[in-house]
DNA sequence: AAGCCAACCTGGACGC
DNA sequence: TGCGTCCAGGTTGGCT
C-alpha cells in the first residue's frame, strides 16, 4: 500500500499533531511485526521529546532525543494520531502516548511492517536504511538510472529495487513508466540517455502529483493519513489496476503482464 | 552474481 | 449463507 507519497503524507500529518510533544508511555502488543523490538527496549524512550520525523525512502525515523523509532508500513500498515480514550483498533501493534492527550497507533493486519527503537547514533548504520539508494523525491535519479546500464532486468523491476532508488513501489513504478512512454518490460540497460532523462522527470512529476493529492487510496480504503483521511490520486492513475480499460490518451485497452511475480500495466500503443 | 521466486500474514472480492 | 480460490500498496532469503 504505502509508497513514498503515502509515507510522506503520513509523516506530515503526524508532525502537525505530535511534533515537540513528550512521550508519556509506550505499549507494544504480543504479535510480532516483520521486525520489532521487545517491549523492554521501547520503554526506554519514555520521557523523550519528539523533535522531528524524517523519511528515507518508505521508512520513517522518529527522532526522540537519544533514541530513534524507525517504522515501515509494509503492505497494510497505518499510523494514526488518535485521542486518548478512543478505542484501540484490531491489529494495533504499538501505541505511544504523548502529552496533550495524543496517541500514536501503529496498526498492521498483515504484519509486514517494521517498528524498531534504535539508539540515535545507530540509525545511519542500521542495515535496511544504510542499503537504501537515492531518494525518489529529491535524489539524483539520472545518475541512479545511468547506473543500471549493465542491467538486463525489466525496467519496472529495476525501479522497485530500493538499493538503487528508494521510495517507488508497484503503483508509482508503473505510473512513472506510463508518463515516460516506456514499456515496463524494456531491459533497464537498454534505455537511451534521452529516455532515462524522460523517466527521471516522469518519476519526479508522478510523485509530486500524488503527494499533492495526498497519496493513493484504492477502493479497499487501505491507505489513510494520521487523521484517517484517504488520498485522491487513485482517480488520476493512468495504468495501475486498469487492465482492459481504455488508455486515457489513445483509447487502446491497457495490458497487464506479470514480471517477477508482480503485475505490471501499460498501454501497448503509448508505451514502447 | 544478477535476477527470479516463494514466503511472510490477513482480509476482501469473487465464483459456485 | 458459506466455502474455497485468488489477489494485494513490500521485503527478504534462498535458489539458479
Amino acid at each position: 500500500m504505502p509508497e513514498l507519497p503515502e509515507v510522506e503524507t503520513v509523516r506530515r500529518s503526524l508532525l502537525l499533531r505530535l511534533q515537540g510533544r513528550q512521550i508519556l508511555w509506550v505499549e507494544t502488543s504480543a504479535a510480532t511485526l516483520r521486525q520489532g523490538a521487545g517491549a523492554g527496549r521501547w520503554r526506554s524512550c519514555v520521557g523523550a521529546y519528539l523533535a522531528d520525523i524524517t523519511r528515507r525512502g518508505k521508512y520513517l525515523v522518529f527522532e526522540l532525543d537519544d533514541w530513534a523509532a524507525v517504522l515501515h508500513l509494509g503492505m497494510s500498515g497505518r499510523l494514526l494520531a488518535r485521542r486518548s480514550g478512543e478505542a484501540v483498533l484490531p491489529h494495533t501493534h504499538l501505541r505511544i502516548g504523548f502529552e496533550g492527550g495524543w496517541e500514536l497507533h501503529f496498526i498492521d493486519p498483515r504484519r509486514f511492517g517494521v517498528a524498531v527503537l534504535l539508539a540515535a547514533r545507530e540509525v545511519t548504520s542500521w542495515v535496511p536504511l544504510a542499503q537504501l539508494g537515492v531518494d525518489a523525491l529529491d535524489g539524483d535519479l539520472e545518475a541512479a538510472l545511468a547506473s543500471l546500464a549493465d542491467s538486463r532486468a525489466p525496467i519496472r523491476n529495476a525501479l522497485l529495487d530500493q538499493r538503487r532508488i528508494a521510495g517507488l513501489g508497484n503503483i508509482y513504478a508503473n505510473e512513472a513508466l506510463a508518463r515516460a512512454g516506456i514499456r515496463p518490460t524494456v531491459p533497464a540497460g537498454r534505455l537511451t540517455p534521452a529516455r532515462r532523462a524522460r523517466l527521471a522527470e516522469a518519476i519526479r512529476s508522478t510523485l509530486a502529483d500524488a503527494l499533492a493529492a495526498g497519496g493513493t487510496t484504492l477502493a479497499d480504503g487501505g491507505f489513510v493519513d494520521a487523521a484517517g483521511e484517504g488520498g485522491y490520486f487513485a482517480v488520476s492513475l493512468a495504468v495501475y489496476g486498469r487492465d482492459g480499460q481504455p488508455c486515457r490518451r489513445c483509447g487502446r485497452a491497457i495490458h497487464r503482464v506479470v514480471l517477477a511475480g508482480r503485475s505490471a500495466y501499460y498501454c501497448p500503443r503509448c508505451q514502447r
